[in-house]
DNA sequence: CACAATACATCATATCACGAAGTATATAAA
DNA sequence: TTTATATACTTCGTGATATGATGTATTGTG
């Protein structure tokens, strides 16, 4: 798929795939995988940014003797998510103009 | 609304846009404007940008002693604009992962 | 012991939308 | 006449972002 679509869902992507319980990014990876894929460095780059931005906090935790990054999503990670579908509506209307029928006035 | 969002559709909008008739840059913005705003700066680049990867054809034309260019769309626009409603398929798959009700499971 | 899987991090790069600024002409308003 | 606005296109620098490549480190598995 093109890129450029991806772009503006792809942080919401991962805040949806820790919305039900907290996640790490391995686990995100191989959840979203079915729907979306993305490559580690994006996803760390995002989580990174949505920490940053305050959508999300992080915890680490020791598993196995080896360290996880456990993220939880904040309110305004769950606000942004409504956002998102607002703007998806406003997307809707720019797809119809894209893919409507012109009727010629012959 | 989020730029991000905007990326993927914003080429495909130029050539609806140019789709029933030959436009040129300055009444494409104007067509578009009220379902999508675009820049003078943004919208010239995906013009030349799509001139070329040949997905349009341009010529220039002399109108009251001023120039104007009036891009054509080629068979590649077209096919580009079929490819786009594929995309917006499998966009909205993923849409529906992201605003899907989580069912506890308790 | 070698290799895949798990888990995260960093860097350089390419793409792209956009604001700012510029060039030039025609027309309407002051 | 001067000024402002609309038309029409161009160029440049910047910031945001997705990604491949590469690296580190541990835990199974064959």
């Amino acid at each position: 798929m093109d890129i450029q679509l991806k772009r503006g869902i792809l942080e919401v992507c991962v805040l949806k795939a820790i919305k039900k319980e907290d996640s790490y990014g391995y686990k995100i990876i191989k959840d979203m995988k079915p729907y979306i894929e993305m490559s580690e460095s994006t996803l760390y780059t995002i989580l990174k940014r949505l920490e940053h931005q305050e959508m999300l906090i992080v915890r680490t935790e020791e598993f196995n003797s080896r360290l996880r990054k456990y993220y939880h999503i904040t309110s305004k990670g769950l606000e942004r998510l409504n956002e998102f579908v607002e703007d998806w509506r406003e997307l809707m209307l720019i797809y119809q103009f894209v893919t409507k029928e012109d009727v010629s006035n012959d």
